[in-house]
DNA sequence: CAACCTGTTCGCCA
DNA sequence: ATGGCGAACAGGTT
C-alpha cells in the first residue's frame, strides 16, 4: 500500500507516543526487516523518549533522546521503510506481537507496532546526535522548493533512454512516488507512460512538474485511514481490467512498463 | 493451483 | 563509469 501519502499518514500514527519513554521492546533480530542493521542495538531505545519524527518520500525517521530536567538530548535515530505491505499502528500496553509484528516499542500506556507480512520493508538504527547517511540523502522532497524545474531537468536528462514511467518510480528523483501515483501524474499530464524521457517537450516537462506537485499535495491532504483519493482520479479505475478513463469513459490500456503494471488512457495521453 | 502485487536491490549487459 | 532491465526477495490474495 504505502506510497508518499500513505507513509505520511502511517508515520503520524505514532505521534501519540511523543514525549513518552520506551520501557521495553519486542523484536526478532533475525527477521529480514532488520537486514543490514544490528537489531540488538535497538535495545538502546529502552529508557529513551520519543522526541519527534519525520517522513521523507517513502522513508520515515523517529528520533529518541534522554529527557532530563525537561531538556531532551538527541540520542538515537530509528528509520522505517514500509516496503510493499508495511503498516504502523498503536495498540494497548499489553499487546502481544503476532507473526508479522516485527518491532514493538512499549510505552507505559501503549505499544507502537510495526507490521509487515511480506518483509520488503526495513528497520534501521543509528546511535548518535547527528543524522545518519541513510536519512540525509540530499534528495529534495517533492513538496519543497528544491524540487523545481532546474533540478527536474537535470534528473530527466540523466535518464533520457528510459520510459518516463520508469523515471517517475526512481526514488532518487521522485521521492515518494510509486506505481499508482506515477500513473496518476502521467494521466493528468497527458503523457504516455512508455514515452522515452528524452522525447518530452519543454512544455511537457513543465506540465509534469506541475502535476507531480499537485498529486503529492492533494493526496497528502486526502488520503488516510477513512479517506480515499479524490473522486475522478485514475486510481479508482486503474486496477480493474474493465477500468475506464474518469474523464471520457474510454477503456483504459494496461501493460508492464518500467517493470510494473501500468494503466493509461489512449485518448488523453499522447 | 497459478498468477498477481502500491518496493527496492542486485547482477548482468550495453 | 554510467544507465537500463529483469530477477529475486515472501507471503497473502484472487
Amino acid at each position: 500500500m504505502p506510497e508518499l501519502p500513505e507513509v505520511a499518514w502511517y508515520h503520524a500514527q505514532w505521534d501519540v507516543g511523543r514525549g513518552q519513554p520506551i520501557v521495553d521492546l519486542a523484536l526478532h533480530a533475525r527477521k529480514r526487516v532488520f537486514r543490514g542493521s544490528n537489531a540488538r542495538e535497538l535495545r538502546r531505545l529502552i529508557g529513551q523518549t520519543l522526541v519527534d519524527s519525520e517522513a521523507r518520500g517513502k522513508r520515515m525517521v523517529f528520533r529518541f533522546g534522554d529527557n532530563k530536567r525537561g531538556r531532551e538530548n538527541l540520542r538515537s535515530w530509528l528509520g522505517i521503510h514500509l516496503g510493499m505491505t508495511g503498516k504502523l499502528h498503536v495498540a494497548a500496553a499489553n499487546f502481544r506481537p503476532a507473526k508479522h509484528d516485527h518491532l514493538v516499542l512499549y510505552q507505559r500506556d501503549r505499544a507502537l507496532v510495526f507490521t509487515d507480512s511480506r518483509q520488503f520493508g526495513r528497520v534501521r538504527f543509528h546511535h548518535g546526535p547527528d543524522a545518519p547517511a541513510w536519512w540525509d540523502t540530499g534528495v529534495p522532497e517533492i513538496g519543497s522548493t528544491k524540487f523545481n524545474r532546474c533540478w527536474l531537468d537535470l534528473f530527466l536528462d540523466r535518464h533520457g533512454k528510459a520510459p518516463i514511467k520508469a523515471v517517475l518510480l526512481m526514488q532518487h528523483g521522485f521521492s515518494g512516488i510509486g506505481n499508482w501515483m506515477a500513473d496518476e501524474i502521467l494521466w493528468r499530464a497527458h503523457i504516455l507512460p512508455a514515452r522515452l524521457t528524452s522525447s518530452l517537450t519543454c512544455d511537457e516537462r513543465g506540465t509534469l512538474l506541475k502535476e507531480t506537485k499537485f498529486i503529492v499535495r492533494r493526496s497528502i491532504q486526502t488520503i488516510g485511514q477513512n479517506a480515499d483519493a479524490p473522486r475522478g482520479w485514475l486510481i479508482h479505475e486503474r486496477w480493474s481490467p474493465t477500468g475506464r478513463c474518469p474523464k471520457h469513459g474510454t477503456a483504459l490500456q494496461h501493460a508492464t512498463i518500467g517493470g510494473r503494471t501500468t494503466a493509461w488512457c489512449a485518448r488523453c495521453q499522447r
